[in-house]
DNA sequence: CAGTATCCGTCTTGATACTG
DNA sequence: CAGTATCAAGACGGATACTG
């Protein structure tokens, strides 16, 4: 009976679950937390931007993982975008309420992280003196 | 003037920002926000658990896989390997303190998505709707 | 049980060029 | 400015087989 599934209260009676494979909620969470996803809702957090001006925040993403990534947050309702049709053209993006609300927790988590990188960075001299060595 | 930028206050005096491409801080949050780092760090916020205790609740996840996520958070301090020389082995796998303030984190934005899917569901079918029919 | 090693296809990514 | 289209390189992931 090593196999027995005891569920984790609190957590299973949620009618969407991100452990289960075919979960809905595991595509956006990839979405959230995918390599530019996270650093654009967290960008978009300070305030709407332009296309460019995102594309400067987000240091090291190509247009086209811009555009990949802003359609995909777009389309789950996270991201609003707005098109003024002049010329130039101009286009904002920001931060829906949903989207907000996921930004903060996106945020808290960042900034945890990058607070504690020192630690992080010390354990890996630790591991790789040890490992390394062998 | 356009590409002034302008530093967001209480981030920019921090020693590590996400934001920038050479930052250690973004590797960190990849294997945490990863494929399986999220899911593996969700899982054990529970116990400790052994590494087919972990394969099976972490659905979908391959061994090798897996294996590599363990040793990912463990070189950055998040995850602490017990192993027992007995036979057959047994090892367990258990969050760090650190690994603890990160999996708090996580499953606060993990459980906020669960939470709204169906305003995300939503949001896509308008979408589809919207753009697909274009 | 707890992994490692290897093969191999797929999916992502980044450059580049081009459009409205 | 705000993207889209295309293509090659490489990272990623899964299946399988093997080890201690």
């Amino acid at each position: 009976m090593t196999t027995t599934q005891e569920p984790r209260e609190g957590l299973d009676d949620l009618p969407y679950n991100v452990f289960a494979k075919a979960c809905p909620s595991r595509g956006t969470l990839e979405h959230v937390t995918g390599r530019w996803g996270g650093l654009t809702l967290g960008a978009l957090y300070e305030g709407s931007l332009r296309f460019n001006e995102l594309r400067r925040r987000v240091d090291g993403v190509s247009e086209k993982m811009l555009s990949q990534t802003l359609h995909a947050l777009e389309r789950d309702g996270l991201v609003h975008r707005e098109a003024q049709p002049t010329n130039p053209p101009r286009v904002d993006y920001e931060l829906t309420p949903l989207g907000r609300g996921i930004a903060e927790r996106l945020l808290s988590l960042i900034h945890f992280v990058e607070g504690r990188m020192d630690d992080v960075l010390a354990a890996r001299r630790r591991y790789d003196e040890t490992r390394g060595a062998r």
